[in-house]
Formats: structure tokens, C-alpha cells, sequence
DNA sequence: AATGAATGAGATTTCATTCAT
DNA sequence: CATGAATGAAATCTCATTCAT
């Protein structure tokens, strides 16, 4: 397997396989209990393999989240081009991440645990952002879209941007740990609360 | 120190230090990073004094989770009993949660690296509410209180509760994170978003 | 066991200890068969001992090279400083040299081990005097000493001096690896050679 | 390859080739450094051909071994028997050790990095010789020719010689590490060196 | 009240080697 | 002839915890 190579088809598969088992370790057990040991315990492998398809434990770590991160991002990508009004954005926006969120919780909570837990030598967060988040930055673009078009209110959307995310992130931590929790109904009321605060309206005392 | 008997002034001292260090060394080095001997050594103690105060590196963490948890209960209770209509309750609910996230920004991301992390020896979250999670509910029903008295409009008052929820909990990362955040800026915002997502209204294009 | 501390009597006798183990280890299975494992095994204590009172492996063999340079350099300036004509210096040098590997030599062929072998994460030597050899300086300013004064004959100091470091060098590997090697013997012949390396003389035939 | 078969060309090109990559990595990364993988990767093949055509790392390395010391020796050899007195001899047996030095350093140094380096399960060197060292017996009896024909001074063969080896010896190690380390300058002082210490010869004051 | 000393479990990683193809 | 795949042993190091003083 040398680099610049093109993988053959037992090492792409390999490659997923502990790929996702890293990931199921890693949403059932949390970043502290993904150890090399266990992640391989449950492929069935022996840790050795493990370090023979990946160089090491952040090596498959940052496989997990650039994978992830790849496919929900050409998944939004692909929603948003269907549709072209900023609110139908946004909205396309809201729900694609919670449809994705849904069928990959697992995924999306491991990336999570990676990205708030890794640090490298220096102490320093792995997969902080430098500079601008790019994922918060991109939603930002799509909120003052529907700004510059008039079709939104007035807002920061910066800090809009934030409240909204959050939202989306809460729910793959959710979704892992209580199976009875209702995502139809939650994007229901997020995308309700995110019209509610992105459209212009008028209050009804006010009138 | 024997069970049931009241502590002497230098015992809380030293366990409010060393608590305190726990807490600085969460905020900057992460859950992971926050071993016993790190924390000592930011106390300018030995490790065997930790222990000596506290029973375990569990007893610690949970201290500092109970210790912070009473503090900003506390807090949110003092300002909400100030206040009486459902509008203005959550307003407060809001305002004092993020003013107290400002002035205990390490405390706050120090706890939520400990409830997310946390883990017993069977796996599972440590600090996890079983059944309901009380904060969530507290917040829950001051929506419903709103729903009841005709103040608010129509919604689903425990996912609109999460939605507000992870807007306050991304502050405490963000703020260790990011020095440049504006928390006025966004408890604007917030609390607009609030408004609007609670107050009875009509949009402007459905007039 | 802080920085900057003085040492307790324990530590500094475990440190001995253990460094006289690895000292011993590393005579007689060689740098990489001086594991910690092994070192530790040998001292009858547990690896977490050895790391206890060094902070790595790298701090152990560090300390053992140092403390054995220093001993070594007191007792060659010691003897040195006993004799002034630099046929006298030269002799006592090399007397004095071989008679510390005599009753040291396992000391001597540990720090040959290591300054040999070890090597940092780049792969260079760790223990490679950067820029000039100081031990070979010193020996080379003796002989220049003795060419100054007239004593001795025209040679290249710096050359010479390394012939004479490598027939010091190679004795203390021999006196681990051959217990019938005679020392005594071995140190009179030096001596004889290098005084006829050194000494201004007429060759027989030259006359 | 069945054993006691005249090897292919291929074969033993393939052979030299992992050899040469073999004596490279000892050279720059010393023992430790001279994994399997790391000589794999300098030859640019997988780390299974090399343990094709060697049955082990004990096999490549003692290979290596035996093959530098067979060149040097048939070097040396053909220089001896171009001459006849002792002196010029051992003259023309330091000159073409160095020589032979200069020009494979790289190979003298790795096969040094071996010998002194590589050791059995037993924990012995596995190529020390054992009983006499062949090539310290044969300059030895270089010596004693000298001694026994007239032209040389009364001195102990056996510790003359180490001093004389333990020169040449110090060599490879220099070449490797020190590039500006002049060859020729040196080889002049030991040529001088030797004579001085082993032809007859009165002192300037004892005339 | 405090601490130094010691330990065992477990983490990541390297490496020579075996095996099937 | 060559290689990819897999493995187990061993190495260094971290950490929470126990114990004696």
C-alpha cells in the first residue's frame, strides 16, 4: 500500500470496515473509550491491522471525519442546488442536515467526539477551524443571501448563524442517546422557529 | 474528615482550590488532558492531596459538576422569581443563563467536558440525567406556562426547549474558543429569535 | 520530586540504583537489549519506578552519560593537574584514563552504548558533540602543549590525538567482551608508543 | 532457490541490490534504525522480497557481514603480497585498510553498526569471534614477522596490534559522520605512528 | 494534614515474521 | 518471483490509585 497508489478493493473495503467500527466505538463509548484495542476488538482484528491500513490513531481518526464531512457535505450541496429562494434554502438546508443526521447519527456523533476531543501535542483542538468555520460561514452566506434579496428580516447573521447550527449539532447526541427522540417533529418546530426568525412579519399587538 | 461532620474552614478551602484548578485545566487542556497530576501540578500540590480531599478523580469531577450546577440554578432562580409574565421569564431565563456563561465561561465548558466525557465503568455517561433531563424540563415548562396563559403561540414546547437549550450550551465552547464572541451581540440576537419564536404573530405576506 | 528541589536521600539512592542497572544492562546485553523492562527487572522494581524517577528513557541514559563524563573528567583533571611536563601530562592522561576503565568499565562501555546508539527523532546522535569533540580538544591541546614547549617532535596534533583517544576507546569493549584481556600489559605498551610517538628521537638507521 | 543451486544473475543482483540499500540505512540511521521496512522502502520494494531472498534479518545482515569482509580481506591481501619487508608490510596494510576505508565507508561503518550491535536470542554478540579475532591475529603476526627478522623493535605484538586496529577501526565511524575528516593527513600520522612504534630506533637524548 | 513511593492496567506504536496467492 | 495481509510480542509511556509515614 504506498502512497499515490490507487487502493485495491480488499484495502477500500478493509479501510471502511474499521472505519466503521471506529465509529461505532466512538458513538457508544465516547472518544476516551475508542481505543485502538477495542475499536479492533470489535472488527475482529487484531490491533496490528488496524496500524497496517491507517499510520496511526489519528490517521484513522481524520479519515473518519473528512469521509463524513465529505459525503454531508455533497449530500447539502446537492439539496440546496434544487432549490432557489433564500427561504427554501434555508430550509433545504435545515431539513438535509437533519435527514442526514437521521440516517447517519452514528457517523455524525463520532465526527462530534473527534472534533471536540482531539488535540494534538501542543494541547490545541486537531480539527478546530483556524480562521472561519467554514460550515458556519457558509450557512452565514445563505442567511444574508435572503438579506441582500429582501426576502429576510433584518438580523445578524453571524450570530443567527450560530443559533441555528447549534440546533442541527445538538441533535446527533440526541438522537444516539434517547431512541425515543422524535427528529420529524424537532425539524418540524427548527424550521418553523428558523422562518420564524429569518422572514419578515409583524407581531400581532402591534397591529 | 469523617462523614457527616461539618468541614473546617481549611478543608473547604483546599477543595474549592482544587476544584478551581480542575476546573482551569478542563477549560484549557480538555477532558482528556485533565489528569490528576496535571491538576495538582496547576495547584502547586501533590497528587496524594487530591485524593486525600476528594475520594477519587469521579468524586472530583462530579463536585465540580454539582458545585456549578448550584451555582447557576441559583442564579436563574433569583432573576426568574424577579419576573412574572411568560415573555419576560424566558427573556430573563435567557439573559441570566448567558450573563452567567460570561462571568463563569471556564466553569460552564469545564462541566460540559465533564458530562459529555464522563463515563462509568459500564460505558455509560456518567452525569446523564435518567429519565427527563431537569434542566430541559425547567425550561419546558416555563414555554408551556406561556402556551397555558394565552401568552404564546402554538409549538412544541419540549423540541422549541431543545432548540433554545443548545443556543445557550454552544455559548460556554465558543467563548473559551473564540475571544473575539460577542455575547451581547448574541443575547441579542437570541432573545430576538426567542421573541419571535414564541410570540403569538403574522407574518407580514400573510396579511 | 519537584524541579529545582534538593533531593531526598531515598531518590538519590533508587536514581543510583537504577542507573547502576541500566548501567549493568546495557554492559552486558547492549543498548538494545536495555529496555526499561529490563532494567527494571534487574533492580527488582516495577517499570513505573524507573519512570518515576526519570521522566522518560531518554532522561535515564542522559543521566548515566553525564554522571559518568563527570567522574571520569575529575579524576583525569585530577591527575593531570599532579604533573607538569607535558611528556609527564601525556603519560598520566593515558595512565589515568585506563586505569578509570579498569575499575569502571562497565560504567565506560555503558556511555559507549549510548552515545553510540542513541538517536533522536530526526535519527541524529543525541550524545554527538556538536561542532569540536571537547575530549579530543583537550587531549590535542596537551600534545600542542608539548610541541610549544619543544618536548615533543613535529606531528599533527589533531590526528595523533585521535589515534590515541581510539587505543583508549577500544579498551573498555574488550574488558567487558574478554576477561583474560591484560590491562597492565595494554597500558605499558601504549605508554611506549606514545612516547615514541611524541618524544623528539633519531630513527638508528637515520644516523 | 534450492540450497546448494548455482543462483540466477537475477537472483543475486536482487540480493546486492538489498544488501547496498541494507548498508545504506545502517550507515545513516545506525542498528536501531535499520528495520526491515526502512531497507524495503530505500529499495523500493516490499518488505516480503527482501525476506524472499534472505530467510531472516539475521541472514541480510550477516550477509552483509561477510560479504564487506571478504572484499576487504581479498583487498588486503593482494596489497600484501606485493611486498616482502615487514616494515613495508604493515606499511601497505595500514595504507590499504584505509584506502579500502575511504572508499567503502559506508560499507565498513554498517558492518561496524553489525557487529557491535547485532546479538542472538542469548543475549551474546553474534559475531564476535569467538576464541582469537582472525584479523587481530593476522596484523599481530605481521608483527611478529618484523620481530623475528630483525627489523623491529622488542614490543608486545598482541596490545600493539589492538592499537594499531583500534586506529583503523575508529575510521569508518568519522568518514561517515565528519565530512571535512581528512584521510590522507591521517593516514600519514599512523603511517608515522607505526613506524615510530615499531621499527628500531634510539632516542635523541639518550645519544 | 500531607506527601513520597510504588504499582498495575492499559494506551499507542514498531517490528520481524508467517501465510496465501 | 513478488506481494499484500495479518499477527503477536515487546517497547515506551500515562494515569488513577494504594500504602506507609
Amino acid at each position: 500500500m504506498q502512497a499515490g497508489q490507487v487502493p485495491t478493493f480488499t484495502e477500500s473495503a478493509r479501510r471502511t470496515q474499521i472505519m466503521n467500527c471506529a465509529i461505532e466505538v466512538l458513538a457508544e463509548s465516547g472518544y476516551s473509550g475508542a481505543s485502538l484495542a477495542e475499536i479492533a476488538r470489535r472488527a475482529g482484528i487484531s490491533k496490528s491491522v488496524v496500524l497496517y491500513y491507517f499510520s496511526g490513531k489519528d490517521d484513522l481518526l481524520a479519515s473518519v471525519v473528512s469521509d463524513v464531512y465529505g459525503r454531508a457535505g455533497q449530500a447539502i450541496a446537492e439539496s440546496l442546488s434544487r432549490h432557489v429562494s433564500p427561504g427554501d434554502k434555508i430550509a433545504a438546508y435545515v431539513r438535509t442536515n437533519l435527514h442526514f443526521l437521521e440516517e447517519h447519527a452514528a457517523e455524525i456523533h463520532a465526527v462530534v467526539e473527534i472534533v471536540s476531543n482531539a488535540r494534538g501535542a501542543d494541547g490545541t483542538h486537531s480539527f478546530a477551524p483556524q480562521g472561519e468555520d467554514p460550515v458556519l460561514a457558509h450557512l452565514e452566506q445563505l442567511l444574508r443571501d435572503g438579506q441582500d434579496s429582501g426576502d429576510f428580516r433584518t438580523f445578524d447573521a453571524h450570530h443567527l448563524a450560530i443559533i441555528i447550527r447549534s440546533a442541527i449539532d445538538t441533535v446527533s447526541g440526541r438522537l444516539v442517546v434517547d431512541p425515543s427522540f422524535d427528529l420529524a417533529a424537532y425539524t418540524r418546530e427548527l424550521l418553523a422557529v428558523v422562518e420564524l426568525a429569518t422572514v419578515t412579519h409583524r407581531t400581532e399587538d402591534s397591529s
